[in-house]
DNA sequence: CCTCCACTGGAATGTGAGGCGT
DNA sequence: ACGCCTCACATTCCAGTGGAGG
């Protein structure tokens, strides 16, 4: 490519044929997919279905937990026989479905406050619910307003729900009927991929919540081929060499059977080529895009976490580089910490907080911490690990404007 | 089976921003 | 303009923890 006039370089770009991709959107992440289309789950949609099998008359559903590790169709299940459900219901009864995921609304108040948002028409209550600034109670009180002024039956979907600060919300949603709050109906979907979850909970929610369980096992290799040859039609025809897709399964099947991972993994693969300019989608592009697609999701993990977070990640990705060890005391990381913020002029935090943050990370699962105890004169302390190579995690953190300052 | 140590993590409390109702 | 609410983030204080070694 010769050094043009920056006109004739874009012009080049935009008007490069698409010989890869058909239809892009079939890969993108929260894409439903048609029924058909829908892989291996049909056992858990039977069963889903039968849980909310009395909305559809008009009688209240079961209130459901759903179990299973990330990308094992979690979400896609519910959200379509949700849909279904409301779609099939009798004429005379009216179902109100809304999704709400956990990870965005983390608190009791703003995830009532979404959920009256979400499932109010302004044109039938006549009410406009603020987004922030009432108390809990209100949203709560808006919130019954609403259901029962619309609705006989309301099907809410929880995702990611161990993400919720407590159980409040829970315990409110599965008392409202006996408490005479509401006399619609309400079906709690609950996702987890914490198997623990429901052990976890408050007796009091348990016994008030009377959930069913559903466990979503991780796709096979088989499964996964399937899925991703379902949504060939993205690329053009004869576009992906034969082991392109078994290839990405076998990678996605490495892991624990993440569909989401097998299908980035594909969608990077078609625009590593594109990029490229290839004419086919070849096994190299394939291997490619799962070294692109493991730091994309590391990426997209730490991308809006405050400074201080990663500042702590480059303390212990610095750590795990220089010294011969992989885990490290917390006080370790802490003096590691201290010396990065002095150098890139940062204020320091407590190591209390310190200490929060870096659990926040395990949580997040970005970090690892075991607990050990060295005796007599040692004490009790945390081990941390990165999980993450620390070469990958400190060059996305490099990437951060305030790391600038930091060099080694 | 008891002791001991240094770190852990719960609780109380403060600050500042965002936003509603009157 | 004011009072009142919640939430996010941070600090301070300190009782509790738990396994190696006696």
């Amino acid at each position: 490519m010769s050094p043009g006039n920056p006109t004739d370089i874009a012009e080049d770009v935009f008007s490069q044929d698409d010989n890869i991709f058909a239809n892009r959107q079939l890969l993108n992440i929260g894409h439903v997919p048609n029924p058909d289309r829908i892989v291996g789950r049909d056992d858990e949609i039977r069963k889903l279905a039968e849980q909310l099998r009395g909305a559809i008359d008009g009688h209240a559903p079961d209130n459901v937990i759903i179990y299973g590790k990330t990308g094992t169709g979690k979400s896609l299940v519910s959200k379509y026989v949700m849909t279904r459900a409301q779609e099939t219901a009798e004429s005379a009864v009216s179902i109100g479905t809304v999704y709400l995921d956990c990870s965005e609304d983390n608190t009791e108040t703003q995830a009532v406050s979404s959920l009256a948002r979400r499932l109010n028409q302004q044109d039938i209550t006549g009410t406009a619910v603020p987004p922030t600034g009432l108390s809990t109670a209100k949203y709560y009180k808006h919130f019954w307003e609403i259901i029962d002024a619309q609705f006989d039956v309301a099907i809410i979907i929880l995702d990611e729900v161990d993400l919720l600060a407590n159980d409040d919300l829970l315990m409110k949603l599965s008392r409202a009927e006996e408490a005479d709050k509401v006399d619609c109906h309400i079906g709690i979907i609950a996702i987890s991929n914490k198997i623990q979850y429901a052990e976890d909970l408050n007796e009091r929610v348990k016994s008030s919540l009377r959930h069913k369980e559903l466990f979503f096992q991780p796709y096979d290799a088989t499964q996964l081929r399937d899925i991703l040859q379902n949504r060939t039609d993205a690329f053009q025809t004869d576009v992906l060499t034969d082991d392109v897709v078994p290839l990405c399964a076998a990678f996605a099947a490495q892991e624990h059977g993440d569909a989401r991972k097998a299908i980035d993994i594909l969608r990077h693969a078609g625009k590593i080529a594109y990029k490229q300019g290839a004419k086919m989608v070849t096994e190299a592009h394939v291997r490619e895009a799962q070294q692109y697609a493991e730091k994309d999701r590391f990426r997209e993990l730490i991308d809006g976490a405050p400074t201080q977070a990663k500042t702590i990640l480059m303390a212990l990705a610095e750590l795990s580089l220089n010294a011969e060890a992989e885990a490290f005391p917390t006080r370790k990381v802490f003096e590691q910490y201290q010396l990065i913020c002095k150098q890139i002029g940062m204020d320091e935090l407590t190591e209390r907080r310190f200490r929060d943050i870096l659990k926040e990370q395990a949580f997040l699962g970005i970090v690892e911490i075991h607990k050990k105890n060295q005796g007599l004169a040692g004490g009790v302390n945390l081990e941390n690990r990165l999980i993450e190579d620390p070469e990958i995690v400190k060059d996305i953190l490099r990437e951060d404007n305030r790391m600038n300052g930091w060099h080694d």
